[in-house]
DNA sequence: CTGACTGCAAAATCTTTGCAAAGAC
DNA sequence: GTCTTTGCAAAGATTTTGCAGTCAG
């Protein structure tokens, strides 16, 4: 499940074919900077972000929005609502996982549990559902703002 | 914990008089509203529907998002993120419970499951957090929208 | 060439804020 | 009376859309 960026790009391109969409620099670099950089990234922390490493190359907030939604919908990025208001986007062609996410600091970890994903798995076919896909968030304190917290 | 409604305003009081605040007309008309229909409303379907009941009492937007926000600090309603954009909010002082949506036709149902709330516990005590809140989501399709595809 | 893509600016959403008038205690 | 709350309208924040020029295939 680990792939290398070549391989990325590959997939990438196949699906812009298969679509009838072009390949442009744009959407390299917004591909290549969410797989280069593994984490949660807003929309406009990636315009910034391209912004700088790319003079030769324009970007507009649009095209980060447009292509995000094109990612997301052919399963390469994946969107997460941590915060109240604006999602965050990440690598989504990784293993599955669920985050938990520190309510003082904003610390995003991440984790993987059988045993939840199978129980979902039976909720689901309880209530008469077809699952396909679901969100988990743990809300917790860190290690670290712990700490912080016995100091004070 | 299925309290009625006296009770409930009565809570409502004890908080807003702990803390300073001031109960209003268009204070109770929310959380009247919130508990006497169960479900799950963005804030602008609770301000049309407050303006149909209550041709006596004013009610802007302004005032439904702050009274929400008041809410939700003080634990009597609970916020939702089911679609890409806006918050629902729900009655709060139930018993806990997750949600699953389905994606074609937009119906929440909501369950509880031990298993999975323990396993969170476990994994938030291994990652060193300590576990405040979660937030659940699972995302299939309900049994009306299969058997609906089933005849398309 | 042709149709898709882009940046820009304007529009659309959703939510918050400033303020003077009204209301709760 | 005092201090909070309210509605309104304006401002913010985030995301989407229209359009003319640009670019990929």
């Amino acid at each position: 499940m680990i792939e290398n960026f070549d391989k990325i790009l590959e997939k990438f391109k196949q699906t812009l074919k298969t679509n009838g969409l072009k390949y442009t620099k744009q959407r390299e670099a917004i591909v290549s900077f969410i797989y280069n950089n593994k984490g949660h990234f807003t929309p406009e922390e990636i315009n910034e972000a391209l912004k700088k490493g790319h003079e030769d190359m324009k970007i507009g907030i649009a095209t980060i929005y447009r292509t995000l939604t094109l990612l997301e919908e052919s399963g390469m990025v994946t969107s997460l609502s941590f915060d109240a208001q604006g999602k965050k986007y990440e690598f989504g062609l990784t293993k599955h996982h669920d985050h938990i996410v520190c309510s003082e600091c904003g610390l995003i970890k991440e984790f993987y549990d059988e045993t939840i994903e199978k129980r979902q798995n039976e909720i689901a076919k309880k209530l008469n559902f077809t699952l396909k896909d679901h969100h988990m968030k743990l809300i917790g304190i860190c290690e670290t703002c712990q700490k912080k917290r016995g100091k004070n």
